[in-house]
RNA sequence: GGUCCCGUAGCAUAAUUGGAUAGUGCACCUGACUACGGAUCAGGAGGUUGCAGAUUCGAAUUCUGCCGGGAUCACCA
């Protein structure tokens, strides 16, 4: 890379100009704008106290060392205390030939340490998945995928709450009111019918409510005392206790929503390693908790419940076990981490999580330390941001819930309206149009919400819906559609070039950015990593199709008369289209051939 | 009220992590070889980066205090 061999030829600058050792990491170099001439730029201000002379001084000093003893550097200019460097083609040409062919490049080999896992979706069995879903879904994958390409080993997991008063709820309401009613015989996604059932409790619920506080009782009270919740907890201590009926109705109507989620997955094109089901892995939280209490580390106050003190860090006391020894949340929670880490003992383990839940893990994590689980250090929770409709969140009551499938066939829908009216493809089978209809509804999708910074919140407009033009996920399957029609005419020519055989040409100067910007692919993985951050990909990936574009609006291809151009930029489009491939794939977003 | 997060053009967003004149898209104007694919490209207009201080060569970015928005502080998950 030039970048550090620069750095090792200032280090030595320094030391032979102004006898002064540095590290080489000191120096901060960076790409030079677009508004000014050079291909690097050094930011000197950092170093005036080594040199001890004026910004310019020191800049052109440094810029005369480097064109002397580095052949890559041809030139260099200063403006204040920015030294811009100029590169010379022949290591842009030598990238290129090394690069260019190279399907893996910018993803690293895996490293042999210990995995990451990475938790998301994490749904509850008593409704479908909603935008909400989505947002988690496409962040954890995608981030999933992209510490991958940087090298890491990836364990991607779900943890399915599939017990509980919720689950208890729905099943109520279907032995009441079901008439027997299965996915099969009402042709209802499985998902989608159980959910009814909860919305169909509740509303029941709410009717008891309201008859006995016309009665003259309490709301509160009323609340606790409704026929329909006294047997929905029944139901639930039945269930813990095994009992077996109930067993069977809870494992049935579960299998049914697994087969609904098992279908928006697949649509989602998302997948997981390990699904860990709540059912298996409540019952170890609870024995942490005695572990902790032997330790002395959690207190049992008089009711019987169990709490750990936080108070001298500066947050409040947790329960963590009811007075009736019945697990919450956290319970759960601590008991799958310790397994998670039992599993595959993790050099992370990471929680695709909403950020509503902020305090939630912040208490786990100093949890698992009072437990004196050292490995509790590795915890990290991926917070983002909660996606809000025009009029506000997403509220169930309220019918503003935007449902996953839903979205994902209105987004399919809307790419095949788009298509027609620009009278595309009359060539293509039901079967091909209905497959690119999907990619770019999903493509659009996908791109929408990753290109947003995952810790913010962000807005969705369902009228308006997602455009298909401008800084947007078709924006690129186009620009990749284009590349690939361009190759495919040269190929149908007979024009088939090989990277190493380029040779002797002087860059353009839009030839010379775009091969700058896919030099910079490996980097922005690593960054995109380390920052846990598909928006990053994102960002790029319309950077490179923009760059493209304007090569492509700029300079002829296949009309270029000189041959060996012409075999370049060919070449380049390649390197591009394929750049495009990998950093989309990052993003689950596919690319097509045509569209 | 305590704690945490967020305020960038009408809207949606970016800024190489403290670097140059704060980029981009939508919407709004104006243009583009009679298209190697116009879902494209070029140009215009639009900003006191919520406000006020502080730190320094340099702040959207760090610190302090306000203002505004959100989350959370359950024997819910």
């Amino acid at each position: 890379m030039i970048e550090s061999k620069l750095a090792e030829a200032l280090t030595n600058a320094v030391k032979t100009m102004y006898q002064q050792t540095v590290q080489p990491a000191i120096f901060q170099i960076q790409k030079t704008r677009p508004e000014f001439e050079g291909d690097l730029t050094v930011v000197v201000f950092p170093l005036l106290r080594l040199s001890r002379k004026a910004p310019e001084t020191t800049a052109s000093e440094l810029g005369q060392w480097l064109a002397d003893e580095m052949p890559e550097v041809t030139g260099f200019n200063v403006i204040k205390g920015f030294l811009n460097l100029e590169i010379a083609d022949t290591y842009w040409f030598s990238f290129f030939k090394s690069a260019s062919d190279n399907e893996k490049f910018g993803f690293k080999q895996q490293q042999n340490e210990p995995p990451v896992v990475i938790e998301y979706s994490s749904p509850n069995t008593n409704k479908p998945l909603h935008l909400g879903h989505v947002r988690n879904n496409l962040l954890g994958w995608s981030v999933a995928e992209i510490l991958k390409a940087s090298g890491k080993k990836v364990l991607k997991v779900n943890l399915v709450n599939d017990r509980g008063i919720h689950i208890c709820k729905s099943m109520l309401a279907w032995q009441k009111w079901g008439d027997g009613k299965t996915p099969k015989s009402s042709g209802q996604k499985g998902d989608k019918l159980v959910g009814d059932f909860y919305v169909l409790f509740d509303k029941k619920y709410k009717e008891q409510i309201a008859d006995l506080v016309k009665q003259g009782v309490d709301e509160k009270e009323a609340a606790l005392k409704a026929p329909l919740i006294l047997e929905a907890k029944a139901m639930l201590v039945k269930w813990e206790g095994g009992d077996e009926e109930i067993r069977k109705l809870w494992k049935e109507m579960n299998s049914w929503v697994y087969a609904g989620f098992d279908i928006t997955y697949r649509q989602m094109g998302i997948d997981f390693d390990k699904i860990y089901y709540e059912s298996e892995t409540y019952l170890l939280g609870k024995a942490l908790v005695n572990e902790g209490l032997e330790k002395g580390v959690f207190f049992k106050k008089e009711d019987g419940s169990v709490w750990c003190d936080l108070t001298d860090e500066g947050l409040d006391e947790k329960l963590l076990l009811r007075s009736d020894g019945t697990s919450v949340y956290m319970t759960q929670d601590l008991g799958t981490a310790q397994l998670r880490y039992d599993d595959y003992h993790p050099q992370k383990l990471m929680y695709v999580v909403g950020n509503e839940q902020n305090y939630h893990f912040d208490v786990l994590q100093r949890v698992l330390k009072k437990l004196g689980k050292s490995w509790a250090e590795g915890i990290y929770h991926l917070s983002y941001g909660m996606v809000e409709l025009p009029h506000g969140k997403m509220k169930s009551r309220e019918g503003t819930v935007v449902d996953a499938d839903d979205l994902m066939e209105e987004m399919a829908a809307t790419a095949r309206r788009t298509s027609e009216e620009l009278g595309k493809f009359d060539d293509f089978t039901p079967e091909e149009s209905a497959r690119l209809y999907n990619m770019i509804g999903m493509g659009a999708l996908k791109y929408f919400i990753l290109k947003v910074d995952p810790k913010k919140t962000m807005l969705f407009n369902p009228e308006e819906s997602i455009d298909f033009n401008g800084n947007t996920g078709s924006f690129i399957q186009y620009t990749h559609a284009r590349i690939r029609s361009v190759i495919r005419k040269a190929n149908a020519a007979g024009i088939e070039p090989k990277a190493n055989s380029v040779s002797g040409l002087l860059l353009q100067k839009k030839e010379k950015t775009l091969l700058k910007l896919l030099y910079d692919f490996p980097q922005v993985v690593d960054a995109a990593a380390e920052a846990y951050s598909p928006a990053q990909i994102a960002n790029y990936s319309y950077d490179l199709a923009k760059e493209f574009n304007q090569f492509y609006h700029d300079h002829s291809i296949l009309k270029e008369e000189d041959t060996a151009k012409r075999d370049f930029r060919i070449l380049l489009s390649a390197f591009t289209s394929k750049v495009l491939r990998s950093a989309m794939g990052l993003l689950g977003i596919q690319l097509p051939e045509r569209m």
